[in-house]
DNA sequence: GGTCATATGTGTAACGATACACAAGCCGCT
DNA sequence: AGCGGCTTGTGTATCGTTACACATATGACC
């Protein structure tokens, strides 16, 4: 309990010498106690508390073992807005699970989108890596593969030597775009950023196959067969680009909206936050839902069922889980993880 | 560009014969580049991507330099819990602007609650530790300690040898109560739990000084100090403890309050969610805010301004920098940590 | 008593990188 | 010519730990 003042680290060779045993015994009563006698390594101990000793040094153990027991998690966006994406957040939750299960630590990797991130990538001392959804030309993904550990990417883009833990984008959101169109004469979509650029914008009729975001190009790609199922070509759909996932920024443009001349009667969004936006917009604007206006999310979040939402049922939680999984080498159970349409009030159907 | 496919891991004295230099050189070539002639840094550029060499292997360095260059952050509660606490979240946030800043990654520590956390703590290689509030018997504590590394315990408790970042809990309760309490004859609290059994129930007139988390101790304190001044004696203030920190249990135990045959007039809670929750009780209970129940907050999160809540607004963004800062072990500008009440229209006052 | 299996202890050689001290070459300056 | 300073390159020791192979003691069994 006594524990001599020492400034400089104390070593297992010290405990051993204190100890007067020799240092594959001290080392041994620390990751295979059973190996080592009561005796030997209650002097151990002692001596151990006697001099300060808190354990083995991570790095040396990580050095000779050639294993950090810790996760790296890779968020493309900002930091901050990663935690304040309330998805984002269920999915750290699922890793963080299998990670207190396993024993291993999770590395949360801030980048920042600057160029000084990949050598941030390649310093991490982690076993595997996980990446949260990224463009198709991210650098990091490349600095990630470098890296020659187990890695997984949430979402896209899809890369060779890394897993891939996704719903099928585009199947989703052909169901959901087409109980959201049914009935209407005008639909229009709001929608995560096209490009790295983050800006809000309203558009139509581009070129689907240029955004550089897999998960938002292959729901686009689903809106766009769900309207065109309804009989309305893709060039008169409205697209609200928001530049942030939150509610705030979804009902900003869905104003502006339903103030045009020729406002739309079904909006699809890409997540609950941004529908609850248009929701609000639309009480705003005195609009009937869903007789004026069918309003689906994505991703059955709480807020979902509050405003009684359509959406997309996806649990980010075991998405999260199955990346862990497969960023501790362990062999996925199911690749393609599951989905569903929930039905609400929010839709004519 | 052409990477050889050798199974085994490439190092850095690969690089330096296959280039043709000396191991000292392929090393500055990464730490410190203007340190080696262009001519010689691009030969072992070129025979890194040659044999496909990722960089300075990171458990190697960290030995060898006797830094990780990562935070490691305990967080006292099941870790999914910490996540869906929004003010959790922007503490984390305000840690991972300093860590992107400085170049730092930041390791989650997954704490369980269990007797296996500790060897966990132990383990983490990262520079310093980032406690986040928790009991005053932790052992989590002790263990963080003893790695003789900087180290902040954001909230309470006080421990020797480890940095404090904390707002003065007990004045701002007492100034927010004093508020909620103003004119008001039954006052209540809806509390955080009261120890590490984390159980909803209501009960009043208790020792204060036998609650273990320091943070709800005080802030009872300064509840009581506030109920005092208006003439109340603190036996006659029902406290609702509610099991989790959110929305829809405060709703349970504020509807169960306003059933009751004395129903509280004024109820302070401990955060927004909580003090959200009681609005939504007392709506559907059919009473007027703050005429016939004046609710306060605390956080000032973003649904206290929607529901326009008087409540106790502090940076958790900040704290978390702070903290940061001191786990780096920069001398921190201010350990304590500013508030200010914002009255909207949930109070008498 | 002899044989074999099990329990316990030890010494040495890595793991992959960087700090440090030193050496050599080159320049300009007096 | 001689000196000092700057740039660039190198060898060696060391960070703290654990894998491995080997040595010894103990007990069981026929």
């Amino acid at each position: 309990m006594n524990s001599s003042a020492g400034s400089k680290r104390v070593t297992l060779a010290q405990v051993a010498e204190q100890a007067g045993v020799s240092v594959m015994t001290a080392s041994y009563t620390y990751n295979q106690p059973d190996r080592v006698s009561e005796q030997a390594r209650s002097k151990v101990l002692a001596a151990a508390s006697q001099l300060g000793y808190a354990g083995p040094d991570p790095s040396a153990r990580s050095l000779r073992r050639g294993s950090t027991r810790t996760l790296g998690v890779v968020m493309g966006e900002h930091l901050s807005y990663a935690f304040e994406d309330p998805e984002a957040v269920s999915f750290l939750a699922g890793i963080a699970d299998v990670c207190a299960d396993r024993g291993y630590g999770m590395t949360i990797l801030p980048i920042t989108g600057a160029a000084d991130d990949v050598p941030r990538i390649t310093a991490a001392a982690v076993d595997g890596f996980i990446v949260w959804t990224t463009s198709d030309d991210d650098p990091v993904l490349a600095a990630v593969r470098a890296m020659k550990r187990p890695a997984v990417v949430h979402g896209g883009p899809a890369v060779r030597g890394m897993e891939l833990v996704s719903i099928d984008n585009r199947a989703a959101a052909r169901a959901v775009g087409a109980v959201a169109f049914a009935g209407a004469g005008r639909p229009a979509v709001v929608s995560f950023p096209l490009s790295r650029a983050r800006i809000s914008t309203i558009t139509s009729g581009g070129d689907i196959t240029e955004v550089l975001f897999p998960v938002t190009r292959e729901r686009l790609e689903g809106y766009r067969q769900a309207a065109e199922g309804a009989g309305i070509a893709w060039r008169d759909v409205v697209i609200a680009v928001c530049a942030r996932n939150d509610a705030a920024e979804a009902e900003r443009v869905a104003a502006t909206l339903l103030a045009s001349a020729e406002p739309p009667d079904a909006i699809a969004a890409m997540s609950d936050q941004q529908a609850a936006g248009v929701v609000h917009a639309a009480r705003a604007a005195g609009r009937a839902i869903p007789d004026d206006l069918a309003v689906t999310g994505w991703d059955d979040a709480a807020v979902a069922e509050r405003l009684g939402l359509t959406t997309v049922a996806q649990s980010l939680r075991e998405q999260g889980a199955a990346c862990a999984h497969a960023a501790l080498g362990e062999k996925p159970n199911a690749q393609t993880a599951s989905w569903s349409i929930v039905r609400r009030g929010s839709t004519r159907q």
